[in-house]
DNA sequence: ATCTTGACCTAAT
DNA sequence: CATTAGGCCAAGA
């Protein structure tokens, strides 16, 4: 498995209970801003690690993109839910609100 | 070995 | 406004 992959994981651990990130944003925090995709390919992959709130990455718009990868297609919307985050069809109510930066969060990565 | 498919994003048209 | 194009690179077929 890639250093970059177990950098993700990494960061998705510290996003808050009840906060949400996107794919860009951890890339960019990772320095490979043009590597999102990466970033769902990890998630993707991150299926053997239960204890991944996964539930809390979404893309750029707030859009739950990933539920089909959650078993039952509700499940991701209730974990969100159950956070606190309201999610009307697939989307988070007042996205910004809830949006937790890796960049301005968390100290940036050094040289 | 090549080809296709993605839990994406930005910039340009 | 909407749409396209390009970049990213790991797996599965």
């Amino acid at each position: 498995m890639s250093v970059f992959f177990e950098q993700v994981y990494a960061v998705v651990q510290k996003i808050p209970l009840g906060r949400v990130t996107s794919y860009g944003a951890i890339a960019r925090y990772l320095g490979h801003p043009q590597s999102a995709r990466m970033v769902g390919y990890a998630m993707n992959a991150s299926h053997h690690r239960p204890e991944l709130p996964a539930h809390r990455v979404v893309n750029r718009n707030g859009l739950l993109s990933g539920k089909h990868h959650f078993t039952g297609s509700k499940l991701m919307q209730q974990l969100l839910e159950s956070e606190g985050i309201t999610v009307k069809n697939d989307q988070i109510i007042d996205f910004k609100d809830f949006f937790w930066d890796p960049n301005t969060a968390l100290p940036r990565m050094e040289i």
